[in-house]
DNA sequence: TCGATACGTCGAAACGTTTCCGCGAAAGGG
DNA sequence: CCCTTTCGCGGAAACGTTTCGACGTATCGA
């Protein structure tokens, strides 16, 4: 019932190679050959079979994609870059395959030694990644969105938490903030050593503590209630508090709230600046200043850089992306007392 | 490089059939030349090749699922059908393959006619839905997470949004609410016709006329500024609104801050029942009484219908799940005036 | 006019599995 | 003790492609 290449070949009176060269164009075929084989594969509606063909070349144009562990739909963020990825393969005619980590590395070295996929695109790296070493062994490239320990061993591209932290400090002690706190990702996202959890803390950390001011931060539950105490708690570190880090893309809103519930207008009363996506800072009220989580341009990048690995050519082994401050009105100099 | 069946055979003085036999289960193979050929694939690591696996049997242990028309990773109730079926999937051995609906059905034509998947998932179903009448085409089975308008042409599994809406309807005229309104799903997603939306609208709707209430609604963009709008709205249809349906997960959060805002408290001057995935409605303040989207559910139920019909055991033709509600503290009897 | 080149096509082998068929040895029945 | 059945396994063909080598014919230079 499917129709297969000597089908097509029969009917366009030539031989099974000659349409798969018409295919693959890996000689050169007359135009009248090519016009009557193009025909022919037209009326037949003929596909060429993936398995059958996955094995003389040495590729099946599927990239598998390995989802965070604990990847619930919850963050957006995360589903960002699988949505860049997966956009990007398909420009490509490339398709995804979707892995959880939870299956663990048995499942990546499945899927590359079953010879099901090309190539593996990684995110949410964590610091002493158990992946890492897999990967590394594969006889498969991958590339990871995040940065592993050792920085040299696999192609990787990331975003400069830390130095999207540092300019949010900077931001806001230039406006003249010297109180200023950080609500930061969910306690289970540093429980798992997320890097960028942990670097853009530190990042912050740090340049607070280089400007001489007092490094303020607290992990947030993205509801309410757990925004509400964090808040409070930050409050009871530095009860001058004036200007809110926060890189913790769904609490944010519930950030707003809670300063709107506890009578402090922003940016009058509390300047808050935000790392995440763009989308999600611009809308809410009042529109909040962030430095811009660039997550569809990573998963773009990471696939790109996969297709050049696979094809062969070298690629950069790191790739930074810079932070870049979107001044909106959430941010502005503290009053004065 | 890689490592064939032969390898495995050749080490474990066997024929390369015993090696399949053994793998496949299908005959029966002595205890000692089975733990030959386990222990000599397991330490040469082997996996049979997918491809050439595939083009013996007739199946290829991967299904297809098909995104929504624009999936921008937002809408946390589409990532959970993903994760759903992933999961279902990956408990069974299966792996997941991604495709967009900007593709077209011309994709879906493709992976499963060069044999590529063993069947499709298609979500978020609008009506007369182009890809339906290819789906029916198709020579592999196909599931469908919402409900077709020839609801008998192919098998699917559905929440009854309708019932949803009533069931809403219903709690809020029982505890006294004579003025009702609904704040449904953003424009856009009416302007694409897609069936839960509409559904779950003309059950509100339908179940208000039923009790000779105003059939207030509005759609509504989830952000700040969107639901303000939305209840400003509202109000101007019906000044006298005291109770509020929200079909509406990303705007919920929105909603509680705006009526805040404009100083009505809830329950007290306001009732709120949401149709929303339960944990996105426990965890606000206050917790909101809502009917549960059992998307997770649903993504479960659609993979098991899809491996029954790989697997040639009939299906039930339509799974319409019935909704239950949560009784929390955002709905109670409207103030006496 | 003749030999060499280039072009377009074909035949056949290969890729790594699965599965049909059959064969020898062991087990069971009379 | 012989004949039949069962059991365990091997040989080889098949699955649907790709690709290597080769072959005829037209083209070109001399």
């Amino acid at each position: 019932m499917p129709v297969r290449l000597v089908d097509v070949a029969r009917r366009a009176g030539v031989s099974p190679s000659t349409v798969s060269y018409v295919l693959s164009g890996n000689r050169p075929i007359s135009a009248e050959t090519r016009r009557r084989v193009e025909e022919s594969i037209a009326e037949l509606g003929f596909r060429p079979h993936a398995g059958a063909r996955s094995i003389r070349r040495q590729s099946t144009n599927v990239v598998a994609m390995v989802l965070p562990m604990f990847a619930d739909g919850q963050s957006s963020v995360q589903m960002q870059f699988v949505f860049a990825v997966l956009h990007a393969a398909r420009a490509q005619g490339y398709n995804l395959l979707l892995l959880t980590a939870e299956d663990g590395v048995a499942e990546i070295n499945n899927v590359v030694n079953s010879a099901m996929v090309d190539g593996v695109i990684v995110m949410e790296i964590q610091v002493n990644d158990p992946r890492v070493p897999v990967l590394r062994a594969l006889d498969r490239p991958a590339v990871l969105i995040g940065t592993p320990d050792d920085a040299e061993s696999l192609v990787h591209v990331d975003f400069d938490f830390a130095a999207a932290g540092a300019m949010c400090v900077q931001h806001l002690h230039d406006l003249g903030h010297r109180h200023i706190g950080m609500l930061a990702q969910p306690a289970d996202t540093f429980a798992r050593q997320a890097g960028f959890a942990l670097r853009a803390r530190d990042g912050v950390l740090q340049e607070l503590t280089d400007r001489g001011l007092n490094p303020t931060w607290i992990p947030a539950q993205p509801n309410p209630a757990g925004v509400a105490e964090a808040i409070e708690e930050l409050f009871g570190q530095d009860p001058e508090l004036s200007a809110l880090i926060v890189y913790n893309e769904l609490a944010l809103p519930f950030v707003l709230d809670r300063l709107r519930q506890l009578g402090r207008r922003v940016p009058g009363d509390m300047s808050v600046v935000a790392i995440c996506p763009d989308d999600q800072a611009q809308h809410l009220l009042p529109a909040v200043s962030d430095v811009a989580l660039p997550a569809a341009e990573l998963g773009r990048l990471a696939f790109e850089r996969l297709v050049g690995l696979i094809s062969g050519t070298d690629q950069p082994v790191s790739t930074l992306l810079e932070p870049h401050l979107n001044r909106r009105g959430s941010a502005g100099p503290p009053l004065r007392r």
